[in-house]
DNA sequence: TTTGCGAAAATCGTATACGGAATCTGTGAC
DNA sequence: GTCACAGATTCCGTATACGATTTTCGCAAA
């Protein structure tokens, strides 16, 4: 039995919590952790080899960001109300169209290439009808201009909502008719970016964020019908 | 000696990390933690009768909130640098005149009694010269009105970035100039609440909210200017 | 087949212990 | 008096252990 082996941190290299964080994180801006995936910390810890502690960190901090929810059985994504989804599109229409309005005046060419190529793989995927594809590739593609978000706070701001934005996109995405609306919207954002035009790219991201949550209550509406047909011929 | 004898948490009652962290939490609102006290985890711990485990859970969560800063000598007050503060600006303009708007829409008679409580203990405050007092009755107004934020989300966006407000507004209160201006604008914002004028309150924090980046910067140029004018006499 | 209930399992919160790194302090040399 | 350096101290990150609670599961009864 070891006790206490590792603490070694060379110099501002990070804490084992830390690194299981983020390691976490990219799973999740991947899409990679699904609505009744329940992480629990001593399965984390086996898997990077450390103790429940690290990872207990871990995971405590990803529910303070909002990225998690605690439950009394592991940790999971969090369930978001119907309510919570449409102010989260108000935020959105606060916080984004200034976002890429900043990112159109600061975005630096290989950025601009990995949303042209995550446009391309939108594009494949649409001409396949390959619905998991065309959401990874979407993803990639807003998580590619947030990042180019020049100010760090306003970019946190739009992160903290990221999984619930992922959860309401997953749905949408059911929706073959939305698919071509998805690439259009990319496109259009892509092209104002690439010409540096922010008012151009303010405009397309407010109308593509007004057109999701259109899509997003025909999606809830559908689902809605769906379960009264069910309920009735039951 | 004892093993592991406290878990009992009766039902929705909080750990005892978060009764740690709500305390500390009060303490910093209430400016009992001053620049450079050191927090350490085995001296709350202490004090509190339990082990370091909710000690640190308190201090990392108070860390991650952006309330604390983890040194390698216990946790203290966080230096702000100024890039984050005027990015902190920026977010402030797009989130805070909808956020109030909303609260025009949806304040009950309560809450404004209380707003309009604060303000009496503001003007009171000024007129007697008490920078203490006028800066708690100001950090109670803005706390109300954001309570009274009906979109949970945005004002759990406003709420993130409260003590980077907080330290700001303690260098800008300084200057006694500021104060009727302070004063002033929360009359402003109280007035147009009480009137359910959506589009009155949202211009007053805007410009409220100008006022203050331009007294934020006042501050830093005098600060600077004290720097090197004791440069120069050393 | 469904329901009720007790035992087992899973998982959390917390306690305590240890190793290492950063910081502080005391002592001797110059 | 000042400086350098080694030992002591402080404090963090992590490991492991334990009790409590919640959930799950199996099995028997209706």
């Amino acid at each position: 039995m070891k006790l206490a082996v590792a603490p070694e941190q060379p110099a501002g290299s990070p804490s084992q919590g830390q690194i299981i964080r983020d390691e976490l994180l990219g799973r999740l801006r991947r899409g990679e952790i699904g609505i009744d995936d329940r992480l629990v910390d001593t399965a984390l810890a086996a898997e990077f080899g450390v103790s429940r502690m690290p990872a207990r960190d871990a995971l405590k901090r990803l529910v303070h960001e909002g990225y998690l929810e605690a439950t009394t059985r592991g940790f999971m994504l969090p369930r978001v109300t119907h309510r919570e989804i449409l102010e989260i599109f108000d935020l959105r229409r606060l916080l984004e169209p200034r976002a890429v309005a900043l990112v159109a005046q600061a975005i630096e060419a290989p950025q601009l290439r990995e949303l042209e190529n995550c446009l391309t793989d939108a594009r494949h995927a649409t001409r396949l009808g390959n619905t998991e594809l065309l959401f990874k590739a979407s993803e990639r593609f807003r998580n590619g201009w947030i990042d180019a978000v020049p100010n760090a706070s306003l970019k946190q701001a739009i992160q903290r909502y990221m999984t619930q934005v992922q959860a309401v996109r997953m749905l949408t995405f059911r929706d073959p008719v939305n698919h071509p609306l998805i690439v259009d919207g990319n496109s259009a954002l892509h092209e104002a970016l690439a010409n540096r035009d922010a008012v151009a790219a303010a405009d397309h991201i407010l109308r593509f964020v007004y057109e999701g949550e259109r899509a997003y209550l025909a999606a809830v509406k559908a689902e809605l019908d769906n379960i009264s047909r069910t309920a009735k011929s039951a």
